[in-house]
DNA sequence: TATCAAATAATTATCGAAAATATAAGCATT
DNA sequence: AATGCTTATATTTTCGATAATTATTTGATA
């Protein structure tokens, strides 16, 4: 007699088996700063936590550890991944390579249904507020739902699922210190401009221009998180 | 009491748990095509087959399809990943694109250190046979560890190691289409002096004319696997 | 006091069986 | 004959316990 928790995953589907479950509850609590950088998972203390047997846990925490989330280190088990500037500013880096061969190409590719797909993702980023509560800055998922959406929309049509698929892991790895970040400090930008023009330079196949400005785009994320009060580990 | 059965990774060190190595043999038989793509692979079959229980088999799928090898189904269980042209052509394109800028970025940065690794490298591809019997062109597993050695030291020096293990994952999956081909036809080209005029141009820090030669490579090896009698799904 | 070895404790890895779920087969109904 | 329902079977998923491994403490010796 199995209790069934239902969640919600990141695209949005109901998952069914235990381990799944699990597996996105910790996903969640290592990107909200839940489960800090470092931590030991041990298997006992995730067991009670989450209400599972052994084997969900463990199955999870694979899975984690193929996301990068989660680091697997033979015959010691398993911690969350650490934090550093160093590795924060590599990623943004393989971001912008990647986003400018799978956004030229998006743009060099993309069907009337590919922009009409966009069209579609930035109307809906450009109708969710960011934040819950703008006294506190409390993080609207939402919106973290449809930003994710809007980014992939761009780079859809370069007729790689491989790439989008590297670049989405980038951008999981991406959010989870843009989450710490807003954990520790507040947003002194609103980036919906910034969101326009990058959607305006695709739609007119602009792609320098589109490129150029995403990764501005990037940069400028970049510099807030670096600057905001994260225990990084350098 | 267990029989610790120690395998030799693709990283050539000791695997010391039973999951980590029945990991290490499902997907040397996948790649040798023993586990044919779209086979399922049920639990209790494997554990006779692996000599394992549960929970490691379990762990070795679950490790396998972040791999892309093998395929997880929701409450439906796993089976090998399928092949197709279409998939085998994406793979190449994507290898295309995203060793373009790594191996630009590595000639740009590298330092001596680098060029040293990649004559090593070179010179250890240079001294080993491609089959261990040329007459019925039986592979040499030493020659698939070097050539891929040779490879990632390419753009080892790209300053992003999101971006090599990138590369590493399409180097993995489309070597398990080079192995099929090889299984089911011979090779009709020798890549060595392939090798030799990209080793050069890239020590020369050429980077237009390595990055063109290394992309002629790959499409090269495309097309003979593509001609190659291999039963593709599509 | 420092170093090494043995014993103990903590933790991970593994197993075999039980529970839950999906697939297939058989039967009745329209 | 075709469709929907029910039962039976196969497979996956989960659990609790045990074996194996690593880390820590303790104590003896130099």
């Amino acid at each position: 007699m199995v209790a069934i928790v239902s969640t919600v995953n990141k695209a949005g589907s109901v998952s069914s088996t235990l381990a799944t479950s699990v597996y996105d509850r910790i996903r969640h609590d290592i990107l909200t700063g839940a489960l800090h950088p470092n931590k030991k998972l041990r298997t006992e203390e995730l067991r009670e936590l989450y209400e599972a047997g052994n084997s969900p846990i463990r199955e999870a925490l694979n899975r984690l550890s193929s996301d990068g989330f989660v680091v697997r280190e033979e015959q010691k088990g398993f911690h969350v991944a650490a934090i550093s500037k160093a590795e924060l500013r590599e990623l943004v880096k393989t971001r912008c390579w990647l986003e400018e061969t799978a956004l030229r190409q998006s743009i060099a590719n993309g069907t009337t249904q590919w922009e009409e797909q966009l069209v579609l993702a930035h109307h809906r980023l450009s109708r969710v507020t960011r934040f819950t509560n703008e006294e506190n800055y409390e993080r609207n998922p939402e919106w973290d739902s449809v930003h994710r959406a809007f980014h992939i929309a761009l780079i859809s049509a370069c007729g790689s699922r491989p790439l989008i698929g590297f670049c989405e892991q980038l951008n999981d790895q991406a959010d989870r210190y843009r989450q710490l970040a807003v954990a520790t400090s507040f947003p002194t930008r609103d980036p919906k401009s910034e969101h326009v023009a990058i959607y305006e330079a695709t739609l007119n196949r602009d792609a320098n221009t589109a490129i150029e400005l995403l990764c501005e785009h990037y940069q400028k994320t970049l510099q807030i998180i670096e600057n905001s009060p994260i225990a990084f580990d350098d």
